[in-house]
DNA sequence: TTGTATGCGTTATCAA
DNA sequence: TTGATAACGCATACAA
């Protein structure tokens, strides 16, 4: 690779005037950034990377912490972030933390090492994993799960309101029994959706049967197993909200082997919607987030961050959509 | 952040010392060792990766181009890149170049002057946006298609002989005229199934009907309207192989508007097993593709090659399973 | 307007 | 076994 010496030595110039005609610095004279220009080129010169972050003490790059690069709802996060990121001449570094706060903590030190300038994260667990990331003062923008203590922006979905919302459409829908599948205890989301649910049973006056709760990791086959678990017990549900579609697929899957029928034994609303949603039968009632969204906006956080913004942390809260299909009514 | 200064400071040693002891250098005083560790670890000492890669001139990044970050069968890829490089202390960027040579282009340059330590990407077109790699010797491994002209370590799948095996099997059902939806002509996968196709009909003595061949860019949308588009014609086909499972879902979407059932009026094959696949009424027969096993082996090749391996490039094909359900018989 | 010289944090070479 | 020192390639303060 031709390094600014290279260049510096065709075009009969200093490194510095290579530097300043490449940066667009208007006082270096026409005729010589035309002549270092050309010889950059004739050179094939790409500036080095890794020495301009060393020498300005930042990168170009953003990195993207997401709990599961097999979530189609992470992905569309990482399209928005990538486009928005891309537009303003940043990349982007997809890790994925699978959900471990381990493999969490392992990449936000390959981060600091590799001086990103800013990190999206959907965190794991507590911010405990991410603390470096602040005392290094990199900026955080953290997305679909608050992270408790630490003041950063957050981009979030009112997951607990979506739930109630869905289940609230159940209840109308004149399902008795609704149950509710959802993520690990202390995975904000999973509670909150479990918050969400609850509330809707209270205002409905509906007795919320604590056998009718189960958890699972955000998984096909831990989703599948409670479920079955769940349409087993004497009083089985008749109705049931899914915390994710990851989820929402064991749930399927269960209910198939077990010949439930959606809609009619079963009313069935699932967080995220997807390609395949339209497709089973009968097509699945959904909440639709704005995944694609979420990363736009994060990465403008972000951006904004880097660029210096010191306002006060702020937290945005998208809504998502309830999508009625025939899942959820008889 | 503390440098290596500092460090050496409060041990009361030279930054050498501290940078030998903290690589383990077995030529430094245990005691001094010891000391550099206690001093690193109290100022939370952690190195600098862009110095550290501006000396090595390399990094200890492997990136990952996929062609869509949103199809299931590159996320599963790039979990078997992950999975493999962590566990030789590298990590991964993943760019998402979006069948657009352009954005290839984009990527490949930020890559270089990131320094990145060995390329993996499944090629949007010819080779032509990825020469400089080669200009600069970084190691490329191909994945998913192959890279006509360069040569360079490929893992591909043996779609021609995956399309053949299912075109015969549907042939094999009963199925009269099995047309068959694939991408965009110049995408090897697209003309590798389509030729396998063509193969198996050829065998079977039967017609190859040319109308009975679409192609539509590998996503949902292009795919449902071509679906639909053939189930109109004078003689529609009763048999189906589709080349991709977005592809596969647009097609689903199109049977399902035209009433059309898949099995009892239309045999149907898709490439790439999905959650979803079993999914559906009827299930899907599929062509399941070692997606992670890709991975893996691409980076093990990467890594190889990393290492100093000079041996001639080598191409690993590995082979597909047809998946029968019930999508393939009436 | 241009050039010289220095430093970013690390590693590797060479002496001691 | 350790330390002083010189790069790696770029950007900038300062001098010219």
């Amino acid at each position: 690779m031709a390094t600014m010496r290279e260049v510096a030595g065709r075009a009969g110039v200093s490194t510095a005037t290579v530097s300043r005609a490449l940066s667009g610095n208007p006082t270096v004279d026409p005729d010589l950034a035309a002549r270092v220009r050309s010889a950059a080129h004739a050179l094939g010169y790409r500036p080095n990377g890794v020495a301009r972050s060393l020498r300005r003490q930042t990168t170009a790059v953003l990195a993207l912490i997401i709990s599961d690069v097999e979530n189609p709802f992470f992905t569309a996060i990482a399209r928005g972030v990538e486009d928005t990121a891309q537009s303003a001449g940043y990349s982007v570094v997809l890790c994925n933390s699978d959900e471990s706060t381990a493999k969490e903590r392992r990449y936000v030190d390959v981060l600091l090492q590799e001086q990103v300038a800013g990190v999206i994260v959907s965190p794991t667990s507590a911010a405990g994993a991410l603390e470096p990331l602040w005392d290094n003062g990199t900026p955080v923008v953290a997305v679909d799960r608050p992270l408790p203590g630490l003041e950063c922006d957050t981009v979030l979905v009112d997951s607990r309101v979506a739930a109630n919302v869905a289940t609230t459409h159940l209840a109308a829908q004149g399902y008795q029994r609704i149950g509710c599948l959802t993520g690990p205890v202390g995975v904000h989301t999973a509670d909150d959706r479990l918050a969400g649910y609850r509330d809707a049973l209270r205002a409905a006056k509906r007795r919320s049967a604590a056998d009718l709760v189960r958890r699972a990791e955000f998984r096909t086959v831990g989703a599948k197993r409670s479920a079955a678990d769940l349409f087993g017990i004497a009083e089985p549900p008749d109705g049931l909200l899914v915390a994710n579609s990851t989820m929402a697929t064991g749930t399927l899957e269960a209910m198939s082997e077990l010949g439930l029928r959606a809609g009619r034994d079963v009313g069935l609303v699932a967080f995220d919607d997807s390609p395949w949603a339209t497709l089973v039968d009968p097509p699945l009632t959904v909440i639709s987030q704005p995944a694609y969204q979420i990363g736009t906006m994060a990465a403008q956080l972000l951006l904004a961050r880097i660029g210096g913004d010191a306002r006060a942390p702020r937290t945005i809260t998208l809504n998502a959509q309830l999508v009625v299909r025939g899942s959820s009514h008889r």
